[in-house]
DNA sequence: GTTAGCACTCAACCTTAAAGAGTGCTAACA
DNA sequence: TGTTAGCACTCTTTAAGGTTGAGTGCTAAC
């Protein structure tokens, strides 16, 4: 629906903007990607452009800048991916070259890696934790009436203290509780745990029915508490500051306060659905200081399952192009690293 | 050394700027905190409080604004603490009266707390853990060759995956190790505990001496390792933004990454010597970023030992007064209330 | 369809002027 | 001797006016 000049000064103007945060006239874009006609025939260019809602004018005789829409074209038709490095793939393959003692650690560096890669801020959401398998549990006397709950997934660790445990209970009950739970639970999904009523797997020979049903939804209370809940990992919020965009405190204030808060976060970047490589920009993304920002999210899988996505979040003018080449990478790279962590 | 007037004149001065971050002037000295006396004559003692260094001029016809040095006198000599309001000791209270399953939890809180209370950023490191004790520890079969190491002390529970253990170690093997090591380390300080030479525990009973060597020195590494380390709670960094001297975003920059570099910060905190409560203006503090803050921080003790440090983080234009009530009501509470949750 | 030319617009920058806050100093006063 | 009124002076802040320059839109010619 474009034609091919179109495309090109469309383009130019997104590019331009992009390297140097400022309105591109007519005569750069002739200069800087020599285009073979006169600055007047860009002006007519541009003034289509600008009617198509794809570029504006922050004032009557200032140059064009990209428009949301014009962002969104040029991610969906004009951009083409740049190509990482030999450098920057080095520089990648050094930080994850490093042992790494468990899943978290790899996860934590991906999000590290990748905020130090483009200069933006970083978010890795860890596995989902319903499709984790259930390793086993292990129940350790603190003392009379506590209890210190420790399960293991193939993801993770997962460790709560639990209280209120009846004075009654010995050492050797919690050892059986233990014995009895793993044996059932073994090999179940998390997802399945929680659909399954415990209750029903008592068995009388070991504890009197009360104290089963108690330690049992205790239980099942840690499994499915914060604790449980998919951890995310930020890195390089400090970056947010370079932005010129950002040299306004209170813009700034409102971002830090949304990836400081978690869970919003967390929400934008589970509700994304299509797995695979997705951008949103701008006022695309709904939530209050994130919607001046544009958002590079994949999904990572293991065998085929979406497990997690990570991302990085940036201005609106930010360069798409590397900044899906890397997140492409390096959720890659993390697809096939993590399976090393997760034991089947 | 200040006669009574020069005294009421700098607090004056002091408080104003505290309060509107504004070079006060003479006029506004007599109006405001109605001395007896003219503009004229406050002049005269004003080019005496600067020519002392206690105060300075930001240009030659501006009001004066205090000095570091006259923070520091107003702080040692002149400053009333300022007692916690009814609502605000109440809001304290009910912060605490939610129950809390851990010591970290309560620690958190207590950052949480300080930080609404203050506006300040607050900061809180946890219990030292070279004081802890010993409760116990216990070795979990993850795979043929890895373990999963869970410590638990007095206050809290240490966790971390080993790898690389033998392959021909068997779960019982685990078991007795934990066993042997439980007994002898019992009640131990960790202080203690990493002095010891745990390899002279070897009984030969039961394991070879290579593998007896082999586990030990990856239970030494691990309960000495990262997560060892005390960890860190910061609240309300972007409380920093709020401050009107840090609106240029390259100082809050070099601020925030100070406070998000957690080294840095525990460091600091760490360093003040005195027990008790302790207040460090601007250029005291020699870190980067720090140096045009100023501290407000006292450590909080159990049965009469210094175990940690809490406190604030502000402009060098802090409300020293209420910060200091603020911290010391806190500590308080906390150090009353952290009994409950380390178990001797 | 393309381009040269030109009038026009508007932010950015500089200069200048006026206003205002506050000082230091002097001389008078108690 | 300490205090005060008065006044000239300084320096920021703010507003207003003027200039510059980048960039546009339109028209007419190619």
């Amino acid at each position: 629906m474009l034609d091919e000049r179109k495309k090109k000064v469309l383009a130019a103007i997104i590019q331009d903007y992009i390297a140097h945060a400022e309105p591109v006239g007519s005569r750069t874009i002739v200069k800087r990607y020599n285009l073979d006609v006169s600055p007047a025939t860009i002006r007519n260019e541009m003034a289509d452009l600008e009617e198509m809602g794809l570029i504006e004018q922050p004032y009557t005789s200032a140059g064009r800048i990209p428009s949301e829409q014009g962002y969104r074209y040029y991610v969906d038709c004009l951009m083409q991916r740049k190509n990482l490095s030999e450098d920057e793939v080095k520089f990648i393959n050094t930080c994850f070259a490093r042992k790494m003692q468990e899943l978290k650690d790899v996860i934590q560096k991906a999000s590290n890696v990748l905020s130090e890669l483009t200069s933006y801020t970083a978010v890795v959401v860890e596995p989902k934790m319903e499709k984790s398998t259930f390793k086993f549990l292990k129940l350790l006397p603190l003392a009379t009436n506590q209890a210190l709950l420790v399960v293991v997934t193939n993801t993770r660790v997962i460790q709560h203290r639990t209280l209120n445990i009846p004075e009654d209970i010995t050492h050797q009950d919690l050892e059986k509780v233990s014995q009895v739970l793993n044996s059932t639970l073994q090999g179940l999904t998390l997802e399945e745990v929680s659909r399954m009523s415990l209750n029903e797997i008592y068995d009388e020979v070991i504890l009197q029915r009360y104290m089963w049903d108690k330690i049992v939804e205790l239980v099942k209370d840690s499994l499915f508490s914060e604790e449980y809940e998919e951890r995310i990992y930020i890195d390089g919020t400090i970056n947010m500051l370079d932005q010129p965009e950002f040299k306004d405190i209170d813009k700034v204030k409102s971002i830090l306060k949304a990836l400081q808060e978690g869970k919003i976060l967390k929400q934008v970047l589970l509700e994304r659905p299509r797995p695979g490589l997705s951008v949103s920009i701008g006022q695309e993304n709904r939530y209050e200081g994130i919607n001046e920002c544009s958002l590079i999210t994949a999904t990572y899988e293991v065998n085929g399952n979406v497990v997690g996505t990570l991302g990085i979040i940036g201005p609106i003018r930010m360069d798409y192009s590397r900044g899906v080449s890397a997140v492409d990478y390096v959720t890659k790279m993390l697809s096939g690293f993590i399976k090393k962590y997760i034991e089947e």
